[in-house]
RNA sequence: GGGCGAUUAGCUCAGUCGGUUAGAGCGCCUCUCUGAUAAGGAGGAGGUCCCUGGUUCGAAUCCAGGAUCGCCCA
């Protein structure tokens, strides 16, 4: 009858996960958890919001895995937890998929299909994958309270970012201004950042030399070179570097000024240069400009100005300067307070008072351009080239620069204060926090504006005589509302669009058609989720608006928001340092004066095993679905947790199969357990874990004080936030586990007697794998409980249903004494290992002898604790502890330099120097050396093998193995050879591990000795009933060192 | 141009407080175990700890400068 379940020689991952994903729905455990925790210390964690835009991938998953694992620590620390989920559902990246979906490919086709069904088909992509994303993550193993995930299109939310909007606004932070933006003018739409990598192609465009002539000197001008033709009719200054020296070259147009290094390349060798002269002079000049016949150049006073990034290396040296289409050329404009000339419209086209260009494209202006510079006698020549440049992701137009409204929030009140707030926070890896100070002390302004759709729609009205007006909640837009609100849906476009607002002064007033940045939706979230300034608390109030029927998603009112405000903790990946870790710092600066976390983890990129960054095109990306099912959540989670979060991750089934054999060892120690205990009908006392079960020998002392020392490892890294540290700890630990405490002790599982010896033996076994499955627990949630509901639900009395119901481990204090002894007996088998090695004899052959010399007094204790262990690893009768070293090494004495370094300082090198040439005296433990007197702590004994000894040694340690042979012990090592081969015959043969057998031998006279000596102890060690030996058997040849026979093995049963 | 990192074995990476003999996994070679076995164990080969200088009795570690790579900002 079996108590234990079997266990299967390696773990399947992907059935043990669905299994336990099954038992914790059954059981409820979840919530159990929380109700177990209910009342407990808090622990406030705030999830960063994933897009809800497509299926999660494996770098969501790492921090995801990470996210878990620490709130699942601090579960089982006792701390009562939110565990609230968020979910981003607004800006460009849901438009821009929604648009493929529909086949959209303009904002005019969008304004034509209609912003409703534009709008509820993004809050159903929203709904879409949002639902995809949990039930991703739920197959991750994350806990969270998926019924009641924020949605940053709700309603409430954007109402809190009103209101924050308000309050910049009433400080005078708010303002509109331009922003140079990279522009597509087929789908009249500016694109990011993020839209412009890889968006680089080889281009043919036109180019053109014109002069500017100087308004006080005509037959003189600077001459510009340039590849946007269409961008001529903006220019308002021409721009060069005053350090570098200028020619003036005198041509059949008159005399032109370029850079001196560019004289030749332009006019060839024979150039006529009649003046040269630095930049700096030719500054301030004022010329006419190349469109002035058109009203917007007609206004513009054009003039020379100076620029530091005015490149030598290619056009004329000279550059034309147009701050309404271009980024550098606008930020120039700034400091040289230059006139900003946007001469086309959304669609790319030149704007009515632009006279003869009015309604072409800025690709088809090249031609009149140049036609009418030729015309004005400006042109000195045109060309083309060859370059790369960005186009449209989208449909492939070249891309334009084209300077646009927007509305800014001010940094500079509140750049102090976050800086002051930022340095309050703990940013784990540290340089996370060097790099948010480095972003604050350079912010720029907020850009909060977008001409988009699916936004929260900007709460600013304007009347036509330019009053301005903000709202700052959904009820002051219903005292102010001119129009019903009946139709308002939600607070989104195109719904709020219609209704207008009556200003204090009488006028009416309609809505700015600009959305809010996405980084205002999630930045809001410590204040909209948690209910700050709230009188009411309202449940599932937060879904109101987008989010109606998505999540049941509570209203918490102001007493909620001070027990759960600032985080204890928020993770996320390095690049949200100048996103959400940014946008909620700035906000929560603004409303409340302090940062609104206390702990940051970030980590940094997830790339393929090789090292490259994963990508769709490029084919080395993997799917989350297809990584879950293939190499399992508690693999990947495990992957998760050994990585260095500050470095790059490769992240592979590679990768993923080394984590998956290392997870064996566990898997076996775990096996191994789980095979004698059901043998044996081991039963397991759950108090154990607390009080720490009885040890019989130094072995079970020694593992026991590993795992009290693992606990504080674990302890200490995690409450750090550091993962890596507490992987590698368990690991460590596992590793001594299977390679030292189940190998040195596997006879006391497999006696048939029952005693003392043996119940210590199962019980620390058992407390090792049980201590060890809460500590992985939080990483590898799934293994962890498979384990212990077969080795401890129902086993034990007393014990927790689940794992994630039995609490962190509390770590007693580590018996250092113990792990020391081993450490020295580790060093003492390794070394006799290697004397063995050098003296040609095999473990299996026994021999008398080890001799473990050491001078110091407490290593031979120590090493005296575990000769048993000793003599069993090694295959000896006897370990001999001596302190005469002599025999088997020199001695030479080192100063320890850690404790004598700060003492004798400058004099290390000649006591050394003294030591080494053994010029001194020994007092007692004591060493007179140079004048001074060294007490054992003060010096390390370090050794050498003498000759002729097969001997080893390490740190003062000296191990030597008897290598002689008499017939007993070679007769013993037969009989060794024999049970190996007899154990290789049963595998063979399939046999089980319980088997009976019989065994025929035919065998010499030497093998027959050794039968009659070893009889008893091969037939116990291979489970044989019957040993006959007889003639003419016919079965398996045995021969070892010139001893032979035949053996045949019957199973009896 | 400013900022933040990284550089350690063939590969991927640890390395705490500065301590003199720098580690792990994988790979390779040799051996071993065979009652954990598609495993396990031991041993070996393999290192200019990027370079230069400094601080120190002592530097992979701290400081300065440089090189290369990555990232953020401009």
């Amino acid at each position: 009858m079996s108590t234990y379940d079997a266990v299967p020689a390696t773990p399947d991952h992907i059935a043990i996960e669905h299994r336990v994903l099954e038992l914790w729905e059954r059981e409820d455990t979840f919530n159990r958890l929380r109700a177990q925790n209910a009342g407990g210390p808090t622990f406030s964690f705030t999830d960063g919001p994933i897009t809800a835009n497509n299926s999660m991938g494996v770098h969501h998953a790492w921090g995801r895995s990470l996210k878990d694992l620490v709130q699942r620590h601090r579960a089982m620390q006792g701390h009562e937890q939110r565990y609230q989920n968020g979910f981003d559902c607004q800006g460009l990246w849901v438009e821009v998929e929604v648009e493929k979906s529909l086949g959209l490919n303009s904002k005019q086709e969008i304004e034509e299909y209609g912003l409703d069904k534009f709008a509820r088909a993004c809050r159903d992509r929203v709904a879409e994958y949002s639902a995809v994303q949990t039930r991703q993550s739920k197959r991750l193993g994350q806990w969270m309270d998926w019924d009641r995930s924020y949605y940053t299109m709700t309603d409430p939310n954007i109402e809190y970012i009103w209101r924050f909007l308000k309050e910049c606004h009433d400080r005078e932070m708010l303002y509109r201004g331009n922003r140079p933006m990279v522009w597509c003018p087929r789908c009249g739409t500016s694109l990011s950042q993020h839209e412009l990598i890889d968006s680089y192609r080889d281009r043919t465009h036109p180019t053109l030399h014109v002069r500017f002539p100087f308004l006080d000197a005509p037959e003189e001008a600077v001459v510009v070179w340039t590849t946007t033709p269409w961008t001529l009719p903006a220019n308002v200054a021409a721009a060069v570097d005053p350090e570098a020296e200028y020619s003036a070259v005198r041509t059949s147009q008159g005399i032109d000024w370029v850079m001196t290094a560019r004289v030749e390349d332009l006019f060839g060798e024979g150039a006529d240069v009649v003046r040269t002269a630095k930049g700096a002079e030719l500054v301030g000049r004022r010329y006419r400009g190349p469109f002035d016949d058109l009203e917007p150049g007609a206004a513009v006073e054009h003039r020379v100005v100076a620029w530091d990034m005015v490149a030598g290396d290619e056009g004329t040296g000279v550059v034309h300067i147009a701050p309404g289409c271009g980024g550098e050329d606008f930020e120039l404009g700034k400091v040289e307070d230059l006139e900003v000339l946007v001469p086309v419209d959304d669609a790319g086209c030149f704007l009515p008072d632009y006279g003869f260009l009015a309604g072409l494209t800025t690709a088809d202006a090249a031609d009149p351009v140049r036609a009418h510079l030729e015309q004005q006698g400006v042109l000195v020549r045109s060309g083309t080239i060859e370059h790369r440049f960005p186009v449209c992701w989208r449909c492939g137009t070249d891309l334009i620069h084209r300077v646009v409204e927007e509305w800014f929030i001010r940094a500079e009140p509140v750049r102090q204060a976050m800086i002051d707030a930022a340095a309050t926070v703990n940013w784990v890896p540290e340089q996370y926090g060097k790099r948010m100070e480095d972003w604050l002390r350079n912010m720029g302004d907020w850009c909060i504006s977008r001409k988009r759709y699916w936004g929260l729609p900007l709460p600013f009205y304007k009347t036509e005589s330019g009053e301005f007006l903000i709202i700052g909640s959904i009820e002051e837009l219903r005292e102010r509302a001119v129009d019903s609100l009946d139709g308002l849906e939600e607070l989104h476009r195109p719904w709020i669009d219609g209704i207008r607002v009556r200003t204090d002064s009488g006028e009416i007033a309609e809505r700015v058609t600009e959305v809010g940045d996405c980084w205002l939706d999630a930045g809001i979230v410590p204040f909209s989720t948690l209910g700050w300034g709230r009188e009411s608390f309202q449940e599932g109030g937060y879904a109101a608006g987008a989010g109606e029927g998505l999540t049941q998603a509570d209203l918490p009112d102001h007493e909620y928001w001070e027990k759960w405000f600032p985080a204890d903790w928020i993770s996320e990946m390095r690049e949200q340092i100048r996103l959400w870790f940014y946008s909620q710092l700035f906000m929560s600066v603004v409303l409340v004066g302090k940062a609104p976390y206390k702990n940051v983890l970030g980590y940094e990129k997830l790339h393929d095993e090789t090292g490259r960054a994963m990508h769709k095109s490029w084919g080395n990306a993997i799917w989350f679905d297809d990584a879950v099912e293939e190499m399992g959540a508690d693999v990947m989670r495990w992957m998760y947790a050994l990585q260095t979060p500050s470095q790059n991750m490769n992240f592979g089934y590679g990768p993923a199969n080394e984590v998956r054999r290392r997870l064996l060892t566990l898997w076996n120690s775990y096996a191994f357990l789980i095979r004698y205990a059901d043998i044996d009908g081991f039963t397991p006392t759950y108090a154990d874990l607390e009080h720490r079960p009885p040890s019989a020998t130094a072995l079970d002392r020694w593992i026991v004080a590993r795992v009290d020392e693992t606990i504080a490892t674990c302890d200490e890294a995690l409450s750090g936030y550091w993962t890596p540290t507490y992987a590698r700890a368990v690991e460590s630990l596992v590793d001594d586990l299977s390679a030292w405490y189940i190998r040195g002790s596997r006879a006391r599982f497999w006696r048939p007697e029952s005693d003392v010896d043996k119940d210590a033996a199962f019980r620390t076994l058992w407390y090792v794998v049980a201590q060890t499955c809460r500590l992985i627990a939080p990483a590898m949630p799934f293994m962890a409980e498979d384990i212990w509901q077969n080795l401890v639900r129902d086993r034990a009395v007393d014990a927790p249903d689940s794992v994630h119901l039995a609490g962190w481990p509390s770590a007693g204090t580590p018996d250092t004494e113990a792990i020391r002894a081993f450490a020295l007996a580790q060093t003492a088998i390794s070394l006799g290992r290697g004397a063995r090695a050098q003296g040609n004899r095999k473990l299996r052959q026994p021999l008398r002898e080890a001799v473990i010399a050491t001078p110091d007094a407490d290593a031979r204790a120590a090493v005296e604790s575990l000769r048993e262990e000793i003599a069993l690893e090694l295959n000896v009768k006897n370990v001999r502890i001596s302190d005469a070293v002599d025999e088997l090494l020199e001695v030479e004495i080192v100063p320890n330099f850690k404790v004598l370094g700060p003492k004798l300082g400058k004099d290390i090198p000649r006591v050394q120097q003294l030591l080494k040439a053994g010029d001194y005296e020994r007092s007692g433990d004591d060493v007179v050396v140079g004048g001074y007197t060294l007490t054992s702590d003060e010096i390390e004994l370090r050794t050498r093998p003498r000759e002729g000894f097969a001997v080893a040694d390490e740190g003062g340690l000296a191990v030597a193995v008897d290598t002689e042979l008499d017939e007993e012990l070679e007769d013993e090592g037969l009989a060794r050879e024999l049970i190996h081969f007899i154990q290789g015959q049963r595998k063979d043969a399939d046999f089980e591990v319980a088997d009976r057998i019989e065994i025929s031998v035919t065998a010499d006279a030497r093998l027959r000795r050794v039968l009659d000596r070893f009889g008893d102890e091969i037939r116990r060690e291979t489970l044989c009933t019957a040993l006959a030996v007889e003639d003419g058997v016919t079965g398996a040849p045995f021969d070892a060192d010139g001893c032979t026979g035949t053996l045949a093995v019957r199973r009896t049963s």
